[in-house]
RNA sequence: GGAGAGAUGCUCGAGUGGUUGAAGAGGCACGCCUGGAAAGCGUGUAUACGCCUAAAGCGUAUCGCGGGUUCGAAUCCCGCUCUCUCCGCCA
C-alpha cells in the first residue's frame, strides 16, 4: 500500500496517477487524511498525558520511600483521572489508525509515467516482438488434439481424480515438463539468481504482505483446518522471506528464484480460455524475485525483461512484450510487461510471464526496508516475474512444433530431455 | 496427539515490581595507537509514531503476541503463538 506520507504530501499527483488506473481516489484520500488529522491530535494528547503519568509514578514511588503518604495519595487519585481520559482518546487514535489502514489498502498502487492510458488488453502497447512463426498446414492440431494423439495429458483423469483443471501428465510430457523446469532453474541460477524451495501453503500474514489478501483472497484455495493458503505463485513465499526484514544497502538487490506448483481457483473462468492447458487450477511455474534500492530498481526490471526474453528466444517460441496499460494492470504494480508466446494452432497469444516493479507498494505492507549509505532505513522495491509458467509454454511448444513425423523438441532443452522428437505415446 | 521447559537488543546472556531501552560479553562501525597488521584503548551500535520546515533534540510505545493486576510490569496473573526435550505416530 501506499504511504500515508506519500497520500498525504502529493494528494494531487496520487490522484492524477491513479486517474490512468480509472480509479477515482479523491474520497478516499479525503477521508484518510481526515482520519490522519484525528490521529495525530489524539496522539499528542494521549502522549502527554503518559508522559504526565510516568512522572507521577516515579514521584510517588519516590515520596513512599519518604514516607510523604498524604501527597503521594493525591498524586494517585489524579493518575486515576489521567487514565480514565486517557482511555477514550486511545480509543479514538486506535480506531483512527485503523479507518487509515483500511482505505489505504483499497488505493492500488501508483502507475509509473511511462504506462500508457487504456482500459482493456487491446489497449496494451506492443513493447517488442520476435521468434520464429512455424509455417503449420490447415489440418495443425491444437496442443488438447496433440496431447491425445501422442497420449501426453490426460484431462478427463484428471477430473476423475480433482476435477476441471487438474490434468494428468504422463510419459513424455513429465519428462518435457521436468526439463523445462529445470533448464529455467538452471538458467536463472547462470544469471546470478539464488535458488529457493519455499513452502506451498502460506499463512495470512504472507498473504497479506504481497497483497493478495485481502485484494484477490477468492482465488486462493483455502485450508480452514489450519487458516492457510495454497500459494497460487511462488511470489508469496518467496517475497516474504523479507517481511519485516531490515536488509543492508549491500544486500541489495537480492535475486532470488524458486520453482514451485501454483494453485488457483480461477473462479470465473470459462470458455475456449480454459480448453487444455490454456488455463489451469495447478500448474508449475520458475519465479524470479528480487528485492532492490528505489533507485536501481528499474534497471532490474529491464534485467528481468531482457532475462525472460532470452529464455523463449532458447526456446525458439514466436514472442512478443507487452507494456500493460492502466486498465489492465495489477491492483498492486507500478509497471507490468506481460509476455506472450504465440499458439500457433489455437492461432492466439496466450500469455506466459508477467514482469512486474511494486516499487514500495509491497515493501511498505512486508515492512521490508534496508539501511541506505547514510544508515537511515528506508523501504525496499520488489520486482518479480515469471521465468517462466510451464503450461502454456508446453501448449506453445506442441503446437509450434508439430511435423508430420512427431513434435520436435527445441534444441536447448534436449540436454534436459534426453530425447528430441515426440513420435509416439510412450 | 500427550507431558514438561522456554521465548530479552545483531548474537550470547543477566535481570522476578520503581530513572531498565534494558547489566555484562561477543560481533560490527568509527577513532586513537602501529611502518602495516594483530593486540590494546576510546566512542558508537533498535524500531515505529508524534512535536519540530529539517537536523539536533524532546515525548510516547515496544523485552514472542494480546489482555489483566498495580501509582508503577521485562519482572505478577490469564489467553494465544512459536521453539526445544521426552513419549506416541511417521515419509
Amino acid at each position: 500500500m501506499l504511504t500515508l506520507k506519500v497520500i498525504a504530501e502529493n494528494r494531487e499527483e496520487v490522484i492524477r496517477r491513479l486517474a490512468k488506473k480509472h480509479f477515482d481516489a479523491r474520497e478516499i484520500i479525503a477521508r484518510i487524511i481526515g482520519w490522519d488529522k484525528i490521529r495525530r491530535e489524539s496522539q499528542q494528547q494521549s502522549d502527554a498525558n503518559l508522559a504526565e503519568l510516568n512522572r507521577l509514578s516515579k514521584t510517588i514511588g519516590q515520596w513512599m520511600k519518604e514516607g510523604r503518604k498524604e501527597e503521594a495519595e493525591a498524586a494517585r487519585l489524579r493518575v486515576a483521572e489521567i487514565k480514565e481520559a486517557n482511555k477514550k482518546l486511545e480509543e479514538t487514535k486506535e480506531s483512527a489508525e485503523k479507518q487509515i489502514h483500511e482505505l489505504s489498502v483499497q488505493i492500488p498502487n501508483l502507475p509509473h509515467d511511462s504506462v500508457p492510458e487504456g482500459s482493456r488488453a487491446e489497449d496494451n502497447l506492443i513493447e517488442k516482438q520476435g521468434g520464429p512463426h512455424p509455417a503449420l498446414g490447415a489440418d495443425a492440431l491444437p496442443h488438447w488434439e496433440l496431447a491425445r494423439k501422442y497420449d501426453l495429458i490426460d484431462f478427463e483423469l484428471g477430473v476423475k481424480i480433482t476435477g476441471a483443471g487438474f490434468p494428468v501428465y504422463k510419459g513424455y510430457a513429465c519428462r518435457l515438463q521436468r526439463a523445462l523446469i529445470n533448464f529455467f532453474l538452471d538458467k536463472a541460477c547462470e544469471a546470478g539468481y539464488t535458488e529457493i524451495q519455499p513452502p506451498y501453503l502460506v499463512n495470512a500474514d504472507s498473504g497479506y504482505g504481497t497483497g493478495n489478501i485481502p485484494d484477490k483472497e477468492g482465488q486462493m484455495y483455502y485450508v480452514s483446518q489450519d487458516e492457510l493458503y495454497l500459494i497460487p505463485t511462488a511470489e508469496i513465499p518467496v517475497t516474504n522471506i523479507y517481511r519485516d526484514v531490515i536488509l543492508n544497502d549491500t544486500d541489495l538487490p537480492v535475486k532470488n528464484v524458486a520453482y514451485s506448483a501454483c494453485f488457483r481457483r480461477e473462479a470465473g473462468s470459462y470458455g475456449k480460455d480454459v480448453r487444455g492447458l490454456n488455463r489451469l487450477h495447478q500448474f508449475d511455474k520458475v519465479e524470479i524475485v528480487r528485492i532492490d534500492k528505489p533507485e536501481h530498481s528499474y534497471q532490474s526490471l529491464q534485467e528481468m525483461v531482457d532475462y525472460v526474453q532470452s529464455l523463449l528466444e532458447a526456446l525458439e517460441l514466436p514472442w512478443r512484450i507487452l507494456r500493460l496499460c492502466g486498465g489492465d494492470m495489477s491492483f498492486t504494480s507500478a509497471l507490468t510487461f506481460d509476455f506472450e508466446v504465440y499458439s500457433s494452432a489455437q492461432q492466439r497469444w496466450l500469455e506466459v510471464s508477467s514482469v512486474s516493479n511494486f516499487e514500495s507498494y509491497q515493501a511498505n505492507r512486508l515492512k521490508c526496508r534496508y539501511r541506505d549509505a547514510n544508515k537511515k532505513t528506508q523501504l525496499c522495491h520488489t520486482l518479480n516475474g515469471s521465468a517462466l509458467a510451464l503450461p502454456r509454454i508446453v501448449a506453445a511448444l506442441l503446437e509450434n512444433n508439430q511435423t508430420p513425423d512427431g513434435i520436435r523438441i527445441p534444441g536447448a532443452l534436449i540436454p534436459y530431455t534426453g530425447f528430441d522428437l515426440i513420435s509416439h505415446a510412450k
